[in-house]
RNA sequence: AGCGGGGUGGACCAGCGGUAGGUCGCAAGGCUCAUAACCUUGAAGCACAGGUUCGAUUCCUGUCCCCGCAACCA
């Protein structure tokens, strides 16, 4: 059956963030293991391009939009190569496609009667130029303007009729595999019962200057939620689908969302809503994961513990980078990263282990062995526990099962000692079948990482095919 | 207030009613094919207080601490 697989799209309004990295490689670690067993699979990503912010950010650069929001589609663009990523789409918002398929959810739902016109009174910040919320209010002022009033004012938006959908949404709730990890649909649950009330989906266009038109109704542009989320569907080519990708993928295939976990309510629930009220099916599943503190705390520019994954990249690799997020990030659990443990893993595990395990047995068999070994090429048990530890999104489980493996060859290489063994001639012959096989055992270990480490594994299987010990797949550390 | 998750040796995670496991780090031996790598062994742990039970890290109750959501906030 087809996949599609989409991470949500990142606010263009800072540099890649280390946890959006996370959310590429699992969601492309699940492409690749779909695609190793045959699977057609449609990945998405891109940039989420409009709101306010961006225009603000933007003439604080002293830049046009477009070339603000250009300069960041390129900087997201770049991960995939950085990432290693297999052949995702990716969308931007401000493609004028995506802006006529937003515009069409709009219609849509509006012609189902669920968005209507309300006046709203917020209280609205002339620093910030923004209504503020009650946590972002102290004292009666802005926590960023706190020597500016705040003034009461009433602006008539846009509301979509969320609260119609509660039993439907519980309804869809009720599929336990649509929300992982499970306790997050618990969530999501209790959130509907409690009563929802319909959202604001539009500003005024003094308002937001930077933003998709309201069809029919120029003074109002579309505020995040029918912009953005629509882009799940129209990256697609849905409503039109000229190539047939939405009916092939979204209709007829099965759906993967993958997002933080701060998400579960855009996610799970208001776009679902939205596609009840447009009458396009729901998503499948959406997987929320957790979140990267660094030193135990959550990562900031002011605290000056972002880590960027450029930097990651620069330092350990594309390859080495997969692994470290996949192995030591817990996949739905917030976990601690820092520079140091990051080294420590690296040394550990690719430098120490895998990497020197593939240098010492390739070693052995380019000096004794005269011709490469054969291969067979039937699938392991282990093989398949991987798999399926991969497309349950336990990441980090399915990392450990390879790292038991290259454990076991070092093993058998001290148990059996055919360094030792070669030396001698009654024994050498012994010590060649110990070779040829710990030469099997990686070659059965490229299986698993190919989806992990893609070039890793290429570089041992061609060892191996042409007998010959590689260069240092993973440098020390200066 | 509430909802959800979590608190297991120095670090991260698994176990979830019957001598507490794994990985990393640390220490001591061993080995020499390998990127001063590898193998073996060892030290060290169930947030706290009650309760249920023959027996609790595991179930129940309460307390404390951490994280997310808490409605227009990606």
């Amino acid at each position: 059956m087809p996949r599609y697989i989409t991470t949500t799209l990142p606010y263009v309004n800072a540099d890649p963030h280390i946890g959006f990295a996370l959310e590429l490689v699992q969601a492309d670690v699940l492409v690749r293991q779909y695609r190793s067993e045959g699977e057609e699979v449609f990945f998405n990503t891109g940039t989420d391009e409009h709101g306010q912010k961006i225009f603000e950010a933007a003439e604080k650069k002293g830049e046009s939009v477009q070339a603000y929001v250009d300069h960041y589609a390129a900087e997201f663009r770049k991960l995939k190569d950085a990432l290693a990523l297999d052949n995702p789409t990716f969308i931007r918002t401000t493609d004028a496609h995506h802006v006529e398929a937003a515009q069409e959810m709009w219609r849509r739902c509006n012609a189902a009667g669920d968005i209507y016109k309300k006046k709203y009174t917020g209280r609205y910040c002339v620093g910030c130029e923004a209504f503020k919320t009650e946590r972002e209010i102290e004292n009666d002022r802005c926590v960023l303007h706190p020597n500016l009033e705040l003034q009461l004012i009433q602006e008539e938006n846009y509301f979509f009729a969320f609260s119609k959908y509660q039993d439907r949404l519980l309804a869809y709730l009720s599929r336990t595999d649509c929300v992982i990890p499970s306790w997050r649909r618990e969530e999501a649950l209790n959130f509907v019962k409690n009563g929802l009330e319909d959202f604001s989906i539009s500003r005024e266009a003094s308002r937001l200057s930077w933003g998709i038109p309201v069809p029919d109704d120029e003074s109002q542009v579309m505020y995040v939620w029918f912009d953005a989320l629509t882009d799940y569907v129209s990256t697609l080519g849905w409503p039109s689908d000229p190539n047939g990708n939405f009916e092939k993928f979204w209709v007829n295939g099965t759906t993967l969302q993958v997002a933080g976990k701060d998400q579960v309510r855009f996610q799970s629930l208001m776009w679902q809503a939205m596609l009840m009220s447009a009458n396009v099916k729901n998503t499948d599943q959406v997987f929320y994961h957790g979140f990267i503190t660094s030193g135990g705390q959550k990562m900031s520019k002011s605290l000056g513990n972002v880590i960027n994954p450029y930097e990651l990249v620069a330092k350990y690799g594309a390859e080495a980078t997969r692994y470290l997020l996949l192995r030591h990030v817990h996949p739905t659990e917030d976990s601690d990263v820092t520079w140091e443990k990051l080294d420590e893993w690296y040394t550990a595990n690719l430098v120490n282990g895998l990497g020197n395990l593939v240098a010492r047995i390739m070693k052995l068999a380019e000096e004794h062995c005269t011709e490469s070994v054969s291969l067979s090429e039937t699938n392991t048990p282990v093989e398949t526990a991987f798999s399926l530890k991969i497309k349950n999104q336990a990441f980090n489980e399915a990392m450990d099962l390879i790292f038991e493996h290259v454990a076991k060859g070092d093993e058998y290489m001290t148990s059996r000692e055919p360094y030792k063994k070669i030396k001698d001639e009654a024994t050498k012959d012994e010590a060649k079948e110990d070779i040829e096989k710990l030469v099997r055992h990686l070659a059965k270990l490229t299986v698993h990482l190919s989806c992990v480490m893609p070039e890793t594994s290429a570089k041992i299987l061609a060892a191996v095919q042409e007998n010959k010990k590689p260069e240092n797949l993973f440098p020390r550390l200066g």
